[in-house]
DNA sequence: TTTTTATTTCGATATTTCTAGAAATATAGT
DNA sequence: ACTATATTTCTAGAAATATCGAAATAAAAA
């Protein structure tokens, strides 16, 4: 995980409809959500919907895996993982290789 | 922290000139930087710095104080402490938010 | 008080993003 | 083949954002 790649994360999740898609996906676990359930418990249209599923697919956040109709989407985990672990190691107060007097969470 | 405040703090962190900013903050530690500091360091127009400065405060990310002149920049480390702690417990792999009347896994 | 330095605000333009309806596509069922 | 369901792609207008030069403001120095 770079700057670049943190950035672009950052900004996907900074949408409150995205990251309340991506949320209700981590809370789904591993069984994940169908397209249209998300829909129907975030109430937006399905364009609508589909264009933000599109962009956290794009940042790596989400996984799509067509099953019969329905596409299922899953939290991606492993990006999130590397996201808060280079937000803790480069951009809070114990950053590594700063010594600030404070006591590093 | 709720997903609304979260989501602000996310959005303006999003964009590399921002996160390349608060970084250079974090960095500076304590002492913080002044804001011509940091232009010079970018390399970008001091109004466009101006600009996502203001943003960054905006959302609560950082802190300025005037000193003379010159305008002091601080990473404020609550916010982003805040932050990271949202995305571990509630967006992570082994989400622990809310009872929200749905099974978790 | 005039000048110099530091930074912001204004204003204008270019670009991106959001939103959602309509049409298209993919799959399954009859 | 036809119909129903699920979702995407196309399209476009509205709103937000990025960029940066020029002018304005704030504070110190001369």
């Amino acid at each position: 995980m770079n700057e670049e790649i943190a950035a672009k994360c950052l900004a996907e999740l900074g949408s409150p409809t995205r990251l309340a898609v991506f949320r209700l996906l981590v809370r789904a676990g591993p069984g994940g959500m169908v397209v249209g359930d998300i829909q129907r418990r975030l109430r937006i249209p399905a364009s609508t919907l589909s264009h933000h599923i599109a962009r956290l697919t794009w940042a790596g956040l989400v996984e799509r895996r067509r099953r019969g109709r329905s596409l299922h989407c899953f939290a991606h985990h492993p990006m999130m993982d590397d996201l808060v672990h280079f937000l803790t190691a480069e951009c809070c107060a114990g950053f590594a290789g700063e010594d600030t007097g404070q006591p590093a969470a």
